[in-house]
DNA sequence: GTCTATAGCGCGATAGAC
DNA sequence: GTCTATCGCGCTATAGAC
């Protein structure tokens, strides 16, 4: 009777670990982190470590397939909405992206190094290819009947959007500060949107 | 007599470390390179390894500050020029760097992730704050009288032309590979810098 | 200058007490 | 489940022969 409850409020250790692992691995990337690390920033023993995860490897992979989903899960859902228009996407990605880059601005840098150094690994994970080439998003470019590869597009948005965080260590110097940096992000919010369209009617 | 021609013709050893290191360091990063990966790539002992260099933290440094001049050496001589148009300047740049990132694709995350690491050891190396709001290139777009601030340019600039390289393992799938992917890439050599003054006509 | 051999240490992982 | 203590490997760095 007593021993059924079990595992229910159980928002501690593993979880905790798994915040822990985050943290570090975003900071060092995997080589640097130590386990060590880890454990001392979630507050409990190296051991402990092993006992929930059975490696540093596998620990490593539950984490980067949530921070994978973080940074692409934003792009599916609102590529592949029927209801709204091709401008409208554009505004939505946009925003979402760049509130959510300004809480974790580091990592797309995180994702795409660790994504270069094993690509097989995630390539079933991602299922980039069929989200995006049988998307709604696509289907709408095609219709518009330009002669400019889709993708293009989609490069130039998440280029606009995301590479300013990948280069956040320099923007942020040359800028003069997190303050004008960030500054800078939210003008883009309006910015991009435009600019994209103003490619759309040319094209 | 004889022992006098000594390290005359001696391209050998040292630099071929340096061109092991710069290959493996960019391979795997500075935390996953080992140093006798480098030798053995360089085909010499690990021991000459720390005769030639001290440590090797100390040749990555070494090969690191190479690396950042290849990245941004590009854009500086072209920003200011003054015998340039800005669009003149779009082309070149667009062009010079998609050319540099074909035959070094990671050159960008490489950099960029380990800039992240520890931006203030390369802070003064750059010197990117007085070259870019000095340059002749900011001042020709503020002649033009527009009020979105120049560094949004230099971001878009940067932005289409780099990231579809930090991106590149993502996207060389869903465009279905290499050969397509490099097409892509060729096709925007030309529409970066027609993309870049739609933007700078409509400030 | 270039090698072999090894010192010295930090790491991930585990055994075993509680 | 959580801890302490320790193993054993693989790394950087160095000593010393040639």
């Amino acid at each position: 009777m007593a021993k059924v409850v079990k595992a229910e409020i159980d928002l501690s250790t593993e979880e905790k670990i798994k915040e822990a692992a985050s943290k570090v691995f975003t900071k060092k990337g995997y080589g640097n982190a130590r386990t060590r690390d880890i454990a001392e920033e979630a507050g409990i023993n190296l051991a402990l470590l092993n006992y929930y995860f059975r490696s540093k490897e596998k620990l490593f992979e539950i984490v980067m397939g949530e921070r994978i989903q973080k940074l692409f899960g934003i792009l599916t859902p609102v590529l592949n909405d029927k209801e709204t228009t091709l401008e409208e996407k554009f505004e939505r990605i946009t925003e979402n992206y760049i509130n959510m880059l300004i809480e974790h601005p580091d990592l797309p840098i995180f994702v795409l190094s660790e994504l270069r150094n094993d690509p097989e690994r995630f390539a079933d994970r991602l299922q980039a290819k069929t989200h995006l080439t049988q998307s709604v998003f696509v289907n709408q470019l095609q219709e518009k009947g330009t002669k400019i590869h889709p993708f293009h597009f989609l490069m130039n948005l998440l280029g606009m959007i995301i590479f300013p965080f990948v280069g956040k260590p320099v923007l942020q110097t040359v800028t003069g500060g997190e303050e004008n940096y960030l500054a800078l992000m939210e003008q883009r919010k309006k910015l991009i949107p435009e600019w994209l369209n103003m490619m759309l009617e040319k094209a």
